[in-house]
DNA sequence: TCTGGGGTCCTAGGACCC
DNA sequence: TCTGGGGTCCTAGGACCC
């Protein structure tokens, strides 16, 4: 039996404000997502006035006016690059890490290490992340992944002490008890009902079902959770692999109309998805393009039409793809439609180094490659954007709202926070903070 | 006025093959 | 009269995650 411990930080884009800003400790705060749409993260003072995740910003803001919440506008280049540092560390830390998302990953050590002495290991953890890199987090312990989500949890109900260890069976079954089903990793709203449906309430209760019936109802999926909840392992750490598909997309912050405007963002999106896509060594079978509108102002209802390109053969050249978006956008578009959103997907990505010559076609062509290459090493030492492609546009008029956005203060030189010595403490500073109390 | 963005896995059913 | 059986691949849709 192994250990499986899952550190996740603690309201992680709040924590992220705050560490280059600690006048934000103690107060309310919230991030929103791209344009401003909805609450994505709150901190501690936030939440217990009652706002909610992924809730509409426009519903919540007299709320935070009167309290005198601080909003921020997200800025996923700091996020990316703190989720980076803690990362970092934490693999550092573990015999093996797999990195879950941007503020979460599950640690595995080995079984022969006493339940205590695990405890102290993540105590220990806590203190050097908290102090290298400045982001509070949370470890939950336990024999299986599932297990661990439930002991994180737990965890970060008492903050204070941000660890807690579910390793002990009789401990765990009194707890699992009274542990709501739809808390439960896996488990959505869908699932939830059926569940209860079948008067299964708590993760205790669907602990006591048959797998064979599990099995039936749920599929393996429902049965892996039913063993995992039980404390045998069915999930390993999974590798981290190369993505099979890759979208960019965004929402306006107006209707767009003109087709041109379209034509622009899609080129953006297209590029920055190619250059991720290149990243990973990778190259696509397939694009898939969409464009949203809006049926009605009263209704949040949505319109979608899609067009797909099959590429005769696996690509990652950006002009290529870009040719192809602009030719789906023409059979998309329609005149007099408000468009609220567009975006690309890459898929059936496959290694370059798989990439079949074609009997016809030849192999890649090694010049566009090159160009393609030398082209992401120039914005990967000039800055992003340096060198672009002129479909691409330059006043970039569809963009979304980003009204309060915090500085670059880890990846822009310009932005680096300053540290007054003057008084008697010293102080760090953010030197253009945007943030704008709503009072 | 205003509601994000990016992923994964599983299953069922149809097409097709021998 | 009587119409097999087993396998693979692909796709769409469902469900879930952060």
């Amino acid at each position: 039996m192994n250990y499986f411990v899952l550190a996740d930080c603690n309201n992680f884009y709040v924590s992220c404000e705050r560490v280059f800003n600690p006048k934000l400790e103690g107060k309310p705060i919230i991030v929103l997502s791209s344009n401003d749409g909805c609450v994505v993260a709150r901190s501690q003072e936030a939440k217990k006035l009652g706002i909610k995740m992924g809730e509409a910003f426009f519903q919540v803001k007299d709320l935070c006016s009167r309290h005198k919440v601080l909003v921020f506008s997200s800025n996923y280049q700091l996020y990316g690059d703190m989720s980076q540092r803690v990362m970092d560390v934490l693999s550092e830390m573990a015999p093996e890490i797999e990195i879950y998302s941007v503020d979460e990953a599950f640690l595995k050590y080995p079984g022969t290490i006493p339940s205590h002495e695990m405890y102290s290991i993540c105590e220990e953890n806590r203190r050097i992340l908290k102090r290298w890199v400045g982001i509070p987090i949370s470890f939950g312990i336990a024999p299986t992944k599932t297990l661990a989500k439930v002991a994180n949890d737990l965890a970060k109900k008492n903050r204070d002490i941000g660890i807690f260890n579910l390793s002990d069976p009789v401990e765990r079954e009194k707890i699992l008890q009274k542990y709501p089903i739809g808390e439960v990793w896996g488990i959505g709203g869908r699932l939830r009902a059926r569940l209860q449906a079948l008067n299964i309430f708590t993760a205790g209760d669907f602990c006591k079902m048959d797998p064979v019936i599990v099995r039936r109802k749920f599929g393996v999926v429902g049965e892996r959770m039913l063993w995992e909840l039980r404390g045998v392992s069915c999930l390993g750490l999974a590798k981290s692999a190369p993505k099979k598909s890759i979208t960019f997309s965004r929402s306006f912050g107006r209707a767009v109309t003109e087709k041109e405007e379209l034509a622009e963002a899609l080129a953006t999106f297209v590029s920055k998805a190619c250059i991720k896509l290149r990243s990973q060594k990778g190259c696509a079978k397939a694009m898939y393009v969409f464009l949203e509108s809006q049926l009605s102002s009263k209704e949040f209802v949505r319109q979608q039409f899609s067009a797909a390109v099959d590429f005769p053969m696996p690509t990652n050249d950006t002009p290529q793809m870009i040719t192809a978006a602009k030719e789906c956008l023409t059979q998309l578009f329609q005149e007099n439609q408000r468009y609220k959103k567009c975006g690309v997907i890459l898929l059936d990505i496959i290694p370059e180094a798989q990439v079949a010559p074609d009997l016809f076609l030849g192999g890649l062509n090694q010049k566009r490659s090159h160009l393609m290459h030398t082209v992401d090493a120039v914005n990967a030492r000039f800055g992003k954007q340096s060198v672009f492609f002129g479909a691409m546009g330059v006043n970039t008029p569809w963009t979304g709202r980003i009204a309060n956005r915090s500085g670059y203060n880890t990846t822009s030189w310009n932005r680096l926070p300053i540290a007054k010595t003057s008084t008697p403490q010293t102080r760090v500073n953010s030197r253009k903070s945007s943030t704008t109390f709503f009072a």
